[in-house]
DNA sequence: GTATTATAAGACATAATAGTCTTATATCTT
DNA sequence: AAGATATAAGACTATTATGTCTTATAATAC
């Protein structure tokens, strides 16, 4: 798998959160965010943390509470997601896991993957949470996953 | 990660055997091979059953037994040597794992992703164990991984 | 200030992956 | 045919990833 769960999961909500904020100051319940996505309230919960340590949201206690995002979602990316939750090895770790590989001291498969995962890299790095979440509204993708009893 | 380890080990030693085998009928063993490697014994022997089960190698028991490629190395691709391991998985699946993502039904990232695994199916099958051992050759590739106890 | 609400934090449980060990089986040597 | 050698198969253990639950803390409403 390229992605952990928790990775995937704190992507689909990022993009929840900027479909349903509307107005300033407002905060997304992470109960009913759950819900609606069909993921684990408690392991969601502890994703958002994350992203919430990262500056990626901001979080609020008590009623009316929940999260939003820190900062426009034009200025958001994917790859902040991602390096966020999994940390940065995806674009940086050998494919065969060969410690030291690189320019110096390459692996078999280096050069060839070295360009794929900077491909990779400039994927999630070109797609914002803004022009996502425009996808996602105009072409009504889905985001959330099929209920754990279906 | 992208490749779990038992994939990654499985292509060091497909290499490695690619490498080592000079004459015909020929096998290599697989304890000196852990050895020269620096991956567990055991371990290895289980990702390489798989390999004999899939078809890339052929196995002889009792003394001069090894394992040997089951066809020419040209004919063999680090593709093949990622679906016998890995299953197809990676080629297939959704970047965010929603089930029934597709051009239909697409997730937010899906066409991206669906050409960027695309190219990485592409990259895989484009390097046969021909030309990567002898990129290995050539250019005095590493193989191998550090000892555990360093 | 007190009760209520909702996230934060961390302990705990389960599942998947990684790694180890023992026994069985096939092959070779003599 | 008997003993030695090397892989096959499967049980077993350890580690990491995933998921759940309980308690603490902050914010709001009254």
């Amino acid at each position: 798998m390229v992605l952990s769960k928790a990775c995937t999961y704190g992507m689909l909500a990022s993009l929840y959160v900027a479909k349903e904020t509307t107005r300033e100051n407002e905060y997304v319940s992470i109960r009913l965010m759950s819900d609606e996505l069909n993921i684990s309230f408690h392991f969601l919960t502890k994703i958002l943390q994350k992203l919430t340590k990262a500056g990626i949201l901001i979080s609020l206690k008590g009623p009316n509470g929940g999260v939003a995002l820190s900062r426009a979602p034009k200025l958001i990316t994917m790859l902040d997601i991602v390096i966020a939750i999994d940390g940065p090895n995806l674009f940086t770790e050998c494919l065969l896991g060969l410690p030291g590989c690189g320019s110096q001291k390459p692996c078999p498969v280096h050069e060839k993957w070295a360009s794929a995962r900077e491909d990779l890299r400039i994927m999630f790095q070109g797609k914002t949470l803004a022009d996502t979440s425009h996808d996602v509204e105009a072409l009504n993708l889905r985001l959330s996953l099929p209920k754990a009893d279906s």
